[in-house]
DNA sequence: ACATCTAACTAACATTTGTTAGTTTTGCAA
DNA sequence: TTGCAAAACTAACAAATGTTAGTTAGATGT
């Protein structure tokens, strides 16, 4: 609270006409991203597009959120565990209904005959582990155009890294 | 340092008897599986084979360092920040070296035609993430067979997604 | 001019945390 | 059995941390 007060200019006491304790802060920027997630995912599900689209479209809202909001996004990998009672139950029902609604789409990728029939729960697990820490990269590289990110994600992500004139 | 203590049935005072701080706990946890993986690559260069081969053979690395070393592995994606001095120099200097060594294999993997002439940056980047966070998603999945792991981390990180009836 | 509200301040608090000093217990070699 | 080193203990420390209480300066609306 001391270092945060100082970054505003401020004594640490002060900070408590803005705000009711560390834990909100924390809480309401990571409950704010989670749902920012959640609403993408509700946009994507409603479209009326092939499902390896719908899997790039959703590629895309992780590149855009991160671009967007680099500074909260960066507490996901690590400081969601130091949620605490309400929070942490809420922030843990979002994620884990977003990864399942995440599979869903792999899923009926599979079945539309767009993507292998291969173990969802490892493949899944890799895609949404690099979407996780493209904040950390994106900090660092903030000059990039958004929109070769999005492409270069995509197809990395989904269409792998193979020259296409060899299989 | 009091729950460490906890943890292993005696005060925390007492685990001075055994160790010089808090933070040599941290840095030699974080500077040995550095080192490992300093070792490991240091084998795959060597080896005199294709450099995809050497490229799936890193992942098998990771995967298997993943397996064996899991809990201090935990380590490297958020508490790596936490060192100090030259522990932290060290750390970031074997990272960085490492992650240069794995760019240069992608890069020669181009000039052989075994992979697309892509952005490297973004797909390096793509890679080294999951294999980053495939330590959380293995001590949810501990009874997976290690080589199915390493099968389907190659295909999916290297080799995409996709099905290969459609192009 | 006055009352009100916002947002800053100082001072202090109770905990938590990493660590040290000094002491006692334990286990093994002689 | 004695002697000694290893490793446990208790007590305490200084610093850091999140927060509260009470106060004050500055802006705003009447």
């Amino acid at each position: 609270m001391r270092d945060i007060a100082k970054a505003m200019g401020m004594e640490a006491a002060s900070l408590y006409n803005h705000i009711d304790s560390k834990q909100s802060i924390l809480s309401e920027l990571l409950l704010n991203i989670a749902k920012e997630f959640t609403d993408g995912m509700a946009a994507v599900q409603s479209m009326e597009i092939p499902s390896i689209k719908k899997l790039e479209a959703l590629v895309s809202l992780h590149v855009r959120l991160t671009v967007q909001y680099n500074d909260s996004i960066s507490l996901i990998p690590g400081e969601w565990v130091h949620l605490e009672g309400k929070s942490i139950r809420e922030f843990t029902k979002l994620r884990d209904h977003y990864e399942l609604a995440f599979k869903d789409i792999m899923k009926e990728c599979i079945k539309e005959g767009s993507l292998r029939d291969q173990n969802i729960e490892i493949t899944s697990f890799s895609i949404l582990s690099t979407l996780r820490w493209l904040y950390s990269w994106f900090s660092k590289n903030k000059n990039i155009d958004v929109h070769i990110l999005e492409e270069e994600m995509i197809q990395s992500l989904i269409y792998g890294l193979k020259a296409t004139n060899i299989d």
